[in-house]
DNA sequence: CAAAATAAGACTGATTCAGTCTTACTATAT
DNA sequence: ATATAGTAAGACTGAATCAGTCTTATTTTG
């Protein structure tokens, strides 16, 4: 017997939709605001973190994992270790985060980092998703996590080259 | 034996990110553009389109039914048929399209258009990944068919709520 | 009536994602 | 020193989705 739903958030859904954030993106950005509301405190593990939020344990060490991989957190080894932020949280961004668990985020294949389509250049849409594209990273790395932890402010302004 | 690698764009490749359109929505972008360049001719067949791409024939056809399922193109049966656009090209948003063809642009299964998560609240980075969702619907909604058939203008401004 | 087109749905293989498990390593605390 | 609590890393599994095909029916023109 294998257990099925295993935590809150549940296994996998159907989606609906495409344009999504995988799940373990979204766990590092509540791992992250975490981390930033108990700055200055403890070291947080993996463990605490996963069980604030109803998330397995061991997939939370990964995610975090990630991060530290990339940065983000330092990583303290023993007991009474944990994670803490290595950054300021206003000096995270959404996009930080999601890129260092999921990778690249790039909205189409034909848009690669290199510029240049997988396969043979018919496709006559990838210069104005390219540009897209740009505006959705510039959206992603405007937010920081130091917003992420307040209240709605002023709107900023993003420029979209159209 | 089955043909693997049937048309130029090429079976699945590995992902590398998350935050991407499917294929189908690229190709239908492919589609609305191309009906928007052949305006006031005749109508374009699937096959037409698709050979113009190196699409296959029949997946593009059913990309055009959901598009005409929108009412963003319509169909004429019999011979000599096929698709039109149904509004001005400046009146149809890559959302529009891409929509049509995947559904709601949600970039978390949080953020449902109800507002409410799938599972219990203590997810703790709904309301946040909200507003940068309202960000992205926003580009992409900004973006119309006939900017995509143009080169780049002046730059739109979008708000972004913090 | 035949040809050419759309319409619609079932079906398949590949891929990816979410999550688990296991093993190894590391540092703290008593 | 040694037990313990933590991170590190990778293999593995089941489920879901996606891309694409195929088949059958329907509609319209010529």
């Amino acid at each position: 017997m294998r257990l099925i739903q295993s935590h809150i958030l549940g296994s996998r859904k159907p989606r609906g939709t495409m344009f999504k954030l995988s799940k373990k993106a979204d766990y590092g950005l509540i791992a992250v605001k975490h981390l930033a509301l108990h700055r200055q405190q403890h070291a947080c593990s993996a463990s605490e973190i996963a069980g604030e939020y109803g998330i397995s344990a061991t997939l939370m060490a990964k995610v975090l994992q990630k991060l530290a991989h990339r940065s983000l957190v330092v990583a303290r080894h023993g007991s009474s270790g944990g994670y803490q932020l290595a950054k300021e949280p206003s000096q995270i961004s959404a996009l930080d985060v999601i890129s260092a668990i999921d990778g690249p985020v790039l909205i189409t294949s034909c848009v690669t980092s290199h510029g240049n389509c997988d396969a043979t250049e018919r496709c006559s849409v990838k210069e104005p998703l390219r540009r897209v594209n740009e505006s959705i990273l510039t959206v992603l790395s405007t937010v920081t996590i130091s917003q992420m932890s307040e209240e709605p402010q002023e709107p900023a302004l993003v420029a979209l080259r159209t």
